[in-house]
RNA sequence: GGCGCGUUCGUCUAGUGGCCUAGGACGCCGCCCUUUCAAGGCGGAGAUCAGGGGUUCGACUCCCCUACGCGCUACCA
């Protein structure tokens, strides 16, 4: 074992889907050990059995999967200081605990949680300070054992009461902390189970980490854990602590603060390349220029030393614009395949499956530089399916022309005589390019003015995919029967 | 309330005493390209570096104070 080796690890807790803040923690930890050739780890933190959500374990998997990321050791693959799942640990917390208190650096609270609220309740009362009061601090050790016998209890952290707790953080530098305004917290709970404070100390120790990478909201308890660490006569790891991600109304990111699960966007569209880049961005930077930062550079150039300290804003029109990028930067063979699943998946049931791959081959191309995300593809692509253009209201024939339904008209009816005499096997867009550009004698108007007519006949919206090669791939009936059709609505 | 962290264009950020009349990206605006929509190209507006004191020949950068925001304050993580 290499005692410098960089170890970091995700330890998450299944109590719901990963979001997006949370996994941007991920994403540090492990960018930081592979920058360095470390060790990344992975390890389930489900010590809260009122809080556990089973199904969010796989959502764990799913999530760091989806993103590319890659464990050496964890749950599911095992490794040398595993098992990598806490409630599968507890001799060792419990363990850790009794060592505590042989070492007067724990004891036994027989407080019961009404107590406790109580207790709570009066210090607001009275505008004090809310913390444990020490009532169990005292208990003689006979009798704590004794009682231990027969009462339910806690096992509490004896925290210092003078003098100064000081946490270097990688990315703050120092923060000092009052020992005298700390209170002691149940490190070992009633029904056995550590809390996280108790298991942080050991499952990192054992399993080697090197360094601790969590969220801002972590800082506050950092004098706990420093404090478990000096009595076990462990080292501690370094820490850094990863500025928040907020919401729009600048609070932290949570489950309850709209749809930051982070399969959300898997479902809705996004790249994962995309996602990893523009979370990455929050609160890292590569230098002072670069926006697209690829997976490799991210792997060989992270560095904690760039992490910022302030809060940044979850910011989708960022996420939308760098999903663009990631997406035109699919290569043709990949991008057929993506289209196809993702027209599979977001054109309505009434569309007849399997879905035409030779049109979506056809239609891929000209999808690429304008949608935003996958999702966008089903609607892009609807109007090729079915005998008619998706409804629309008539006067959309005409709203853009600078005309009335008589210009509609006319534009339908010459647009319908053009391309009647292009014959069947000539039907390519060039052809029904030159038509259509040769309408603007007759009708006396520039294509531009006149074309959003045809859009809406073709397309049912006046935007939308290029008209010459939409009326192409959609065939010379199918395209005669909407123009027919528009011109019978004006 | 207490403790802690934070504060550079609307947003993400560059910046570690002189390179800053503060750079990049998103967004916004304009022009070009153009069959619509996009994409792309070019250009523009946008930050008295939260405010106030210091230190220094010189501060966005160092120190202090204030304000504001956020986090924590559980037998949750």
């Amino acid at each position: 074992m290499n005692l410098s080796e960089v170890r970091t690890r995700y330890a998450p807790s299944p109590t719901g889907d990963p979001h997006v803040g949370n996994i941007r923690t991920a994403i540090f930890a492990w960018a930081m050990a592979r920058a360095n050739n470390g060790k990344f780890l992975l390890r389930l933190e489900d010590t809260d059995q009122a809080r556990l959500v089973p199904s969010s374990v796989d959502a764990i998997y799913e999530s760091l999967r989806w993103l590319g990321i890659d464990w050496d050791e964890g749950p599911d693959i095992g490794g040398p200081h595993g098992p990598y799942v806490q409630s599968q640990r507890l001799e060792m917390y419990q363990a850790a605990a009794s060592n505590l208190m042989a070492k007067g650096a724990a004891y036994r609270c027989f407080c019961t949680a009404e107590r406790l609220d109580a207790m709570r309740a009066a210090q607001a009362a009275a505008k004090q300070a809310p913390g444990y009061d020490g009532r169990c601090r005292a208990i003689p050790a006979a009798e704590s054992a004794a009682r231990a016998r027969s009462e339910p209890f806690t096992v509490r952290f004896r925290m210092k009461t003078a003098g100064q707790t000081v946490l270097h953080d990688i990315i703050r530098g120092d923060v000092a902390f009052e020992n005298a305004l700390q209170d002691d917290f149940v490190a070992l709970k009633s029904d056995g189970f550590p809390t996280y404070h108790l298991a942080l100390i050991i499952d990192d120790t054992d399993m080697r980490i090197s360094h601790a990478i969590r969220g801002e909201e972590w800082i506050s308890s950092a004098p706990k854990h420093l404090q478990v660490y000096e009595a076990l006569g462990l080292q501690p790891t370094a820490f850094a602590h990863l500025p928040l991600i907020v919401g729009p109304d600048r609070k932290k990111l949570s489950k309850r603060s709209g749809d930051t699960a982070l399969l959300d966007y898997a479902r809705g569209g996004y790249l994962p390349d995309a996602m990893l880049n523009f979370l990455v961005l929050l609160g890292w930077s590569l230098d002072d220029k670069t926006t697209i930062i690829s997976r490799e550079q991210l792997l060989q150039h992270f560095s904690l030393e760039r992490v910022v300290p302030n809060p940044a804003l979850f910011d989708l029109e960022k996420l939308h614009y760098l999903n663009g990028q990631y997406i035109r930067d699919i290569p043709e063979a990949d991008w057929l395949d993506l289209v196809a699943t993702w027209a599979d998946r977001t054109l309505p049931p009434t569309v007849a499956r399997p879905l035409d791959r030779a049109l979506l081959a056809r239609a891929a191309p000209l999808l690429k530089e304008r949608i935003p995300t996958l999702a966008a593809i089903g609607p892009a692509l609807q109007f090729f399916f079915g005998d008619s253009a998706p409804a629309y209201p008539r006067e959309l024939l005409w709203e853009k022309t600078g005309g009335g339904p008589e210009t509609a008209k006319a534009v339908l009816a010459e647009a319908i005589a053009a391309l009647d005499g292009i014959g069947a096997a000539s039907w390519h867009a060039d052809e029904v390019q030159t038509a259509i550009r040769g309408l603007e004698g007759p009708l006396g108007s520039k294509l531009r003015k006149f074309v959003s007519a045809l859009y809406v006949a073709i397309e049912g919206s006046p935007t939308g995919l290029p008209l010459f090669d939409s009326i192409a791939i959609l065939g010379r009936e199918r395209t005669l029967a909407r123009l027919q059709a528009a011109l019978a609505l004006v």
